[in-house]
DNA sequence: ATGATACCAGTGGTCATACCACGGTTAGAT
DNA sequence: ATCTAACCGTGGTATGACCACTGGTATCAT
């Protein structure tokens, strides 16, 4: 009945298109009107009563849905819900990726987490945790010569380890930058693998560490994932002598040889 | 019976409607294909390239436009974009609208980061950086009876303590993380800088550990951090209480002598 | 030649309509 | 009473048209 008038107030308090839908359901949702579990309107009468195209309301939901604000549900409708970490963990794949030039110092990240993370395992970690990670550490056992396979087993003992710290950010954190490591870090497994000793050692390691949350000594634990990195980035040196491609071009702007090689690789 | 085959081809190839767009352009950033300041294709001529509609296309750009990760600008086109903490603060509106116990569990991840970074810091900090933290706890002294103003300055501090580490994603993720929580924090710091011998404690203990930095010793250093965190985690939950005087006179007197006693910490 | 102005092509922004796909409900068959 | 199938309301997608903004270009007056 006043669908003309409602259009032409919205318009005049700025509130129009794609931005006024989504200050609108912000609105709505920061003032407590909409409650976490409530159901919004179809979305074709919503988009009525707000005077916009079904489109434009579909794009501001999506917005909404992106960050976590609002669950959309095929046949069901558009829930209400609290947006989590998880939400966060997309920010940061994205915000991270765009920072191209320093890729490998992400390791570093990673390893500030996992450090935090076994600590708090220590005092949080219960026997589910303890029963992932023996589950995980077997799986390590399991695939350690096939480099993919191993890769993953590895990674994925790292992330129970994370789960086992019992913080969602940490968690999600972890989660996203270790999606952003795999890329760069899983084909170098190939060379790593063939160093003489390395899968006692990674097999022994992943074990002591494993006995040391169990134990809940932090102190310990922590100690043994220090040096876990620190051997592991030095496996990655020496693995790096055979096919060091990338690494010699960064290294190596200065030499005119290699220099020539990069154009006549560029040229092909 | 054609179009049947079609979606199902398509559907085959994982590039179904609005979640395959997002993968597909998800897996175009994150790999690097697609970098900070590129422009998009068109809208029209994107949406026909991956075979969906151009508002489903469009639904997606929005989706990406809400964290941050690509720019769309009326008449010109849709820019790559690296997420800033702007974006952040979107999610953090509608996290904090539903529930606010994401807040406390964000404080790990600082933790975490501020912890490696002190690590790092320890080994790789130059005379700049040391002059940064000088200054930083210079305004920490002057601005100690400043509630607002103090806890700007308490953050710029630890802020200068990531960045001694080195690392820029450490620091990237740091500085988002910190804007979080400044919120819920400064609004606190009002009660706490009320407590009898907080003023004292905080120039002094940032004193301390701007010291070990100085000296590269980690283990001190780390370990000041971990009391600082615990005392101000401590303080925070008694904001309220006037209670917490005495417990300050203890923790105080502790990081005195913490050089003799690191091996006696939190054993429980 | 120079500056300002008007124009135009390309891009995102919005709208309307039609139809498809999924989930929960309900009426029917067994 | 139980299972099955049709149904209806919801979100999902497609198409085509038109509007609004931006940036560059051509034109004109100085």
């Amino acid at each position: 009945m006043d669908g003309f008038v409602s259009i032409v107030r919205e318009k005049a308090e700025g509130k129009g298109g794609y931005e006024g839908v989504v200050a609108y359901l912000r609105e709505q949702l920061l003032s407590g009107e909409l409650k976490t579990g409530d159901c919004l309107l179809p979305e074709r009468e919503l988009s009525a009563r707000l005077g916009v195209s079904r489109q434009v309301l579909r794009e501001a939901l999506r917005a909404l849905a992106m960050i976590g604000a609002v669950e959309i549900r095929h046949g069901v409708g558009t829930i209400v819900s609290r947006p989590d970490v998880s939400t966060l963990g997309e920010f940061f794949t994205f915000a991270l990726a765009q920072q191209s030039e320093v890729i490998d110092d992400i390791m570093e990240a990673r390893i500030a987490i996992e450090h935090h993370a076994i600590r708090l395992a220590c005092r949080r970690a219960g026997q589910a945790d303890f029963d992932r990670l023996a589950e995980r550490l077997y799986d390590i056992v399991e695939t350690i010569r096939d480099p993919e396979a191993g890769g993953h087993a590895d990674f994925r003992f790292h992330e129970a380890l994370v789960q086992a710290g019992g913080s969602p950010t940490l968690i999600s954190l972890y989660s996203s930058i270790a999606s952003l490591m795999m890329r760069s870090h899983l084909d170098r497994r190939e060379q790593i693998i063939q160093v003489e000793g390395i899968r006692e050692f990674l097999i022994d390691h992943h074990r002591k560490i494993f006995e040391a949350i169990v134990a809940r000594d932090a102190g310990v634990a922590d100690e043994l994932l220090t040096r876990h990195f620190e051997i592991g980035a030095d496996f990655r040196r020496r693995a790096g002598f055979r096919s060091a491609a990338a690494n010699l071009r960064n290294s190596a702007a200065e030499t005119n040889i290699i220099q020539g090689e990069q154009n006549a690789d560029r040229d092909r």
